[in-house]
DNA sequence: GCAAAAGTGTTCGTCTTACACCCATGC
DNA sequence: GCATGGGTGTAAGACGAACACTTTTGC
């Protein structure tokens, strides 16, 4: 079937896409940028960049991200593709979009103002072109399920932090508040954090314990068959 | 850039493969067929098909699901897309595939043998061509994390079941075994099957009590917040 | 009569949830 | 001195895990 007409079938293009997470230490954000040509020049999507034939899809979203906020030092995971046969006028182009979490620097803000791009509050996201409200409201979802059942939130603060500021991270993801008491009792039982012994002052003056992830604990945990659960 | 040379990035095919699970009340199966033309002639694959023009993903797997097993009443879900550069020697093709969930009867074992499929017991599924074992590994590890978590299992049993089937499949696609007292418990506890009242003479000649799921219920509580979790 | 499958309760420990106050700091 | 944020304990209920026997049937 394909030896006869091969041609007929070669003619998709492909493109990736990143919902990217970052938290600030009180905010969660998503970076996104505006269409810099038509179609739809000027309205807000999400970085996307074509995949060029030799390129793996990871290799093109880490070129994304230098070029958004300078680095690929962040925590990517697929999402499922979408692949509307219309959702692009210029042809079918497939987005394999993916989502990625990381800590949100001055480093990071000033990289995307100087690309071009602005971190948008979490729950402020503003419509935008093609299918990307879809693609973001799929990113969420899945963030979510993540926080929920994997430890995946470790990645969008320092290696340090306080467990307010883990708490704060919680509730924004999950778009809930916890009883303080229960939340440190939840995550003192999984084990997984470390006291590092140190204290940071906050930015109220107020001294507070610094803690760390232990992900080596955690990978053995996760061999033995345990399931982080949130 | 891709008005500049739109040709270059068009050169892409699209494919759908479906993993499709199916449980016959005893044994969890997996659907292979065998490639019918180079490249990989005679290996071992799972359903694919090309994806046309203006064809969406959601049609194409169906039109798989009618040449393998004769209908599309099956439970789909997509999964990542694979994508690697060199994974088809033809040139670059992505295989957008999704795992299907369905009971298996003897209808759909008749209608896979008359079009060149074979079910394979889940546990032992062969070598296969391109990254089709990867694929499968994939979806198994979907379909685990799914069953602890959503009740789709269900869409593998006929619409009235019985406890010890139920817990079959649970076992098959968990790998595990559970103390029956225990998961009947469960189940009850989670309120999502009703009693029908009948009863069904098994294989062995014993009576046994059948069961309905109450996807209705399930429905409600799910907008509630209520998570299943196996 | 014995092997195989359906069905059934209790106990113990752990985890979840609800709930209130003290202390230090900045202003 | 008061508003803000960091930090702490207890009690009640729900849930999970471990565990054994009775009954019926086919052979």
């Amino acid at each position: 079937m394909i030896a006869d007409n091969k041609e007929q079938y070669f003619n998709v293009a492909l493109a990736t896409g990143i919902v990217l997470f970052a938290f600030d230490l009180e905010h969660l954000h998503i970076l996104l940028t505006r269409k810099k040509e038509e179609p739809f020049k000027g309205a807000w999507v999400i970085p996307s960049r074509y995949v060029k034939a030799d390129e793996s899809l990871e290799e093109n979203v880490k070129v994304l991200l230098k070029n958004t906020i300078g680095h690929e030092d962040v925590y990517l995971e697929q999402l499922n593709a979408f692949a509307k046969v219309y959702r692009n006028p210029i042809g079918r182009v497939v987005n394999i979009p993916f989502y990625g979490l990381m800590q949100l620097t001055e480093k990071e803000f000033k990289n995307a103002e100087k690309n071009n791009c602005k971190w948008i509050k979490y729950h402020d996201v503003p419509d935008m072109a093609f299918d990307h409200n879809e693609i973001i409201d799929y990113a969420k979802e899945r963030l979510k399920r993540r926080v929920k059942r994997r430890p995946v939130g470790f990645n969008s603060l320092p290696k340090e932090f306080t467990l307010n500021q883990l708490q704060t991270l919680y509730e924004q993801a999950l778009n809930k508040t916890f009883d303080k008491r229960n939340f440190r009792k939840k995550i003192f039982n999984s084990q997984l954090l470390v006291d590092t012994g140190k204290t940071i002052i906050t930015s109220q003056g107020k001294e507070s314990k610094l803690y760390k992830f232990d992900m080596e604990r955690y990978e053995k945990m996760s061999l033995k068959g345990y399931d982080f659960l949130f």
